[in-house]
DNA sequence: CCTTTTTGGTAAGAAATTGATAAGAATTTA
DNA sequence: TAAATTCTTATCAATTTCTTACCAAAAAGG
């Protein structure tokens, strides 16, 4: 998902600003007038959008009144003109900033960020991943088992290298990986780890021993599938 | 609950914003420097803080800082300086907005008024009065404690640490996190954590070393479920 | 096929880590 | 200074993690 949209009819300002916010990891594009901006937002689903206020023969506000039919991406309004009226019809019609013209690169930037803070940070509670398989359910976001509706008590070793597995499902792991990532630098043999793939199919599976889902890749390591 | 908290030592100033803010129906209260400010967000628990930059002999940017510790509370900086420095400061310690001096009070109104709405929205999720567990009653507001109908008598610390317990709830709680966020920079010991949750226990829980609420998750930290 | 070799599974227990507890010291507040 | 609060430390108990020895299954070689 694109994270900032630009829209402005002077493609000087708005590729200036898109390197600036690419220099600083800001996945960045633009739109030059009224119907391209429209169109972006609706294709591009960026998280802010900088928006003009004076787009050649239709201005931002417009703009910003036809998006907030349907939208609430946060807006941040750019003008020319230093005026009251102006920075109050921006709030007025649902903008979440203002900046006049000339203004700082870096103030921009900051303004760009603490606008994707808040929004992302509000948005972060809702997304919860899960995986399920079996009668089993894990919540990769609170790195929480479930089975059969009882929680699953893993040890934190044990989560961790459950959600290795999960993380690259479908692809099988090597020994030595699962050593490095699940172990870090702290070196153990190669039997310790056998052991603790037993205990999660122990905990996981319906039969243990002919699991269905945390599977032996003989020779080489483990793999999870489901 | 208050909704606008002015800090700032020009009172004049204060007094006119709380008066122009009062005529649009936004409960406001000012303070005059850096301790009544500290004191005023901690008893009011204000739903957005208007903070000047120069607060006399310590600076707004300092009382942020400070506040930010412990609260997400979103703050507009007011500064009687336009310069990009300023303003970079204002937002890279966490402030949400900035205006500077001379400004309109309609603009400063509109400004409030977004970042009110902006948090009111997402917070509305977050938001519960009092929740109750076993023969406990929590109210988050007041925040007072009840046990059997009696109060509890929790010692602050005790209190913040059981309330981001509680606004986490299901969620289990890294002991570094509660560490970052209960304790903020003054670094305190692992095994003081774990004597802090055991008062808590002692005050709460039905059967302390059976904890049915204040949970241990054994290698990582704590949750709090009911 | 059968045997040998290699590799993974299993079980039990030792070692290490981590949390709970209690008592008291240090710090803050009134 | 006294009282309340908060922190540290030492010790104990619980839990997790690792090792090891032995067994079973799979691959390799004749």
């Amino acid at each position: 998902m694109l994270e900032c949209l630009i829209i402005d009819d002077d493609i000087n300002i708005a590729e200036t600003i898109c390197e600036y916010f690419s220099l600083f990891d800001l996945s960045c594009e633009y739109a030059v007038d009224y119907e391209a901006g429209l169109k972006a937002i609706a294709e591009k689903k960026p998280a802010v959008i900088l928006l003009d206020v004076n787009l050649g023969n239709q201005t931002g506000f417009e703009l910003c009144k036809k998006v907030r039919e349907t939208s609430e991406v946060p807006i941040i309004f750019i003008s020319a003109r230093n005026t009251v009226d102006d920075a109050l019809a921006a709030f007025g019609i649902g903008g979440d900033d203002y900046i006049t013209k000339p203004f700082s690169m870096a103030v921009l930037l900051a303004k760009t960020k603490a606008v994707l803070k808040r929004n992302t940070l509000s948005q972060s509670q809702k997304l919860q991943p899960a995986i399920s398989f079996g009668d089993v359910e894990v919540d990769m976001n609170l790195e929480r088992v479930m089975r059969a509706g009882e929680p699953v008590k893993l040890k934190p070793l044990e989560l961790r290298l459950l959600l290795y597995l999960i993380e690259n499902q479908g692809k099988p792991i090597t020994k030595d990986e699962l050593l490095e990532k699940v172990w870090g630098d702290t070196f153990i043999g190669d039997g310790t780890l056998s052991v603790h793939i037993r205990h999660l199919r122990e905990k996981l599976e319906a039969l243990p021993n002919e699991p269905r889902f945390i599977k032996t890749i003989w020779g080489s390591g483990y793999m999870f599938e489901c």
